[in-house]
DNA sequence: CGCCACTATGACAACGTTGTCCGCGAGTGG
DNA sequence: CCACTCGCGGACAACGTTGTCATAGTGGCG
């Protein structure tokens, strides 16, 4: 059991592993970094040295000296904790792990002050690059970093008001897609429950509801529809109020898993349950009762896609900013197979 | 719109905006650091230049230069994707965040070495702190670390050879808890189903099943516990083993969330299902039929008490290590309340 | 009017590392 | 035996920032 007891001791240098070893710290310096032309006892003194003081070489001087790298990668997305940023997050770790980068993340909680704060903190640090998913709609103050040469890669939103790689799903038509998949199914009143209309996807993906049911014949009716923010409180009672229409829907579409989850917990112990399909796929939805239909799209996939853009702008690739829009399908599982 | 184009801009340093604002790179620093001893008028120009430039403060030079804080803290575990550890990250965040710190997290995969090359490269970094979930036993190369004076905990596992601030949950408990539960709806064959038994928690919750037999007089049957690494494949196999049996376990107590989803699925069709109870709780355990019984302890909370931990060793709490073991409760649903 | 206190600013070194360049000694060919 | 190369090692500057100390200007006061 070796303790970390003792005195709390200075982090060793490399003067101090030159001393130690009794070469300059221009050897060690060769050693640490596998350069050539060192003599093979002379890097074996030199690695004992390094083992026994517990030398670890400061990055930070190094990055100063190098000027270049950082070796790492800026990460702000809206919450860690949700599943599918995490899954993105596992994403861009990987990617990075293969070029040899450290992820630093950080959640924006859909607040574009915080997610400014979060860019502009990875800049001081250097990052090689940057994967944002945007909270805001303002991103002018990347553009002295974009001067400077590092990638910024917009991810699951486009920004507001640059011009940038932006990778995103088919927000509309997958909405469309659901709405059709119900319609087919015999429905004509179709509710949609949507994210804040100021957050893009929450945005889109009502223009692909909206869009879904002109194409459908069934009709684009206002009162159907519901925007957040929302949390499971409002959910539960927007459902309520719906249900208490003359002509209730028969069909739901959810905006995206955290309303799709809220929506699923609010319906627990109803009976006649309208249909449902719900944007954004999750962990366990193929063996709820009935097992939930939806729109799925892999986080991993926008991840690897996002990493591999900004990898190639760090490779020197520097043709026009491009949008990558990744396919959506739909999954259907039971509750979007409902009849009306 | 804002485009990045043009040539590539070398940086702005403190020197560009010094010259830039007619005044020495010092008044820039004290401009920077809200120090005070500046004109307003002068403090306008600076400002104004940094804007211009768009200046940020280089935080390698910065933290080479004051040699304390990088204001990073490291954080190491298992797999980001999973649930459980991203609520983990998510805390961990939350509590950086207000001490002014920003998380670099990288995932282990359950391999020591990646585990060592992450915590080393953290060091290397100079994170002012280390959360680590242990993938293995060996955490000797720590020492020099600790002794530099920089805090580590460890995370939902002890470390194997050294003495340091961890914090666990009590997982013997919660198995006893589980077993007993089970024993006390009439079950007299209860199986098991862990996780590798050289992960820490894998093996205690063993222990705690096995402790649990013997208190609730159902008597420890080796031929009932099955251990991982597992996937999907290998849970449903061993199923179908038990189910051989002469006489078939009417319990499972599953060693984990992802092995307790795992069983899940490989029942999905069985009419006639064992009572299960697993470790970890999980979004929508609840509205799975029937509902799935859990040993519940909270990400966060563990997050949140290694965070505490740290930070409070960052203030200068020199006392001898501790051991925080959270506890864990059953939260009964349905799955667990079948009688044999 | 001379001295002091005080404000605003600047010159300079240092943090730990790496790139450049130089020197020493041994081996090698003529 | 000399000139030249090659292998190895070291001295020194520089990266961008901040802490220390010095200094010029300014106004008050005896």
């Amino acid at each position: 059991m070796a303790g970390a007891a003792g005195r709390k001791v200075r982090r060793a240098t490399m003067n101090d592993v030159a001393r130690l070893a009794g070469v300059s710290i221009k050897t060690v310096s060769r050693v640490v970094n596998d350069e050539p032309g060192v003599h093979p006892a002379t890097a074996e003194r030199v690695l004992a040295a390094i083992d026994q003081l517990g030398f670890r070489r400061n990055l930070s001087a190094r990055n100063l000296r190098r000027g270049s790298s950082t070796g790492t990668i800026g990460l702000v997305l809206e919450d860690v904790a949700n599943p599918f940023y995490s899954g993105v997050t596992r994403a861009v770790e990987e990617i990075s792990r293969l070029r040899g980068r450290q992820v630093i993340t950080g959640s924006s909680d859909e607040d574009p002050a915080r997610e400014r704060e979060l860019a502009l903190e990875f800049c001081s640090r250097r990052v090689d690059g940057l994967l944002i998913v945007p909270a805001g709609l303002q991103h002018g103050y990347l553009v002295p970093e974009m001067r400077a040469g590092t990638p910024v890669v917009f991810l699951d939103r486009p920004a507001g008001d640059v011009v940038a790689d932006t990778v995103l799903v088919d927000n509309i038509g997958g909405t469309i897609e659901a709405v059709a998949h119900l319609a087919a199914h015999g429905h004509r009143r179709i509710a949609f429950l949507g994210d804040a209309p100021d957050i893009f996807t929450a945005n889109e993906r009502l223009r692909g509801y909206r869009e879904g049911c002109v194409r459908s014949g069934v009709g684009y009716q206002e009162d159907l529809v519901v925007m957040g923010p929302h949390d499971e409180r409002s959910i539960a009672s927007a459902l309520h109020r719906l249900k208490g229409f003359r002509e209730p829907p028969t069909a739901l579409v959810a905006g995206n898993n955290r309303i799709t989850v809220h929506v699923l917990r609010a319906l627990a112990n109803v009976v006649e349950r309208p249909a449902l399909v719900g944007f954004d796929d999750f962990e366990l939805a193929d063996l709820l009762s009935p097992p939930v239909s939806v729109i799925a799209h892999d986080a991993s996939a926008l991840g690897k896609a996002a990493g591999d853009l900004l990898f190639a702008r760090l490779d020197g690739d520097s043709s026009p900013p491009r949008r990558v829009v990744l396919p959506v399908r739909l999954v259907p599982r039971g509750s979007g197979e409902v009849r009306a």
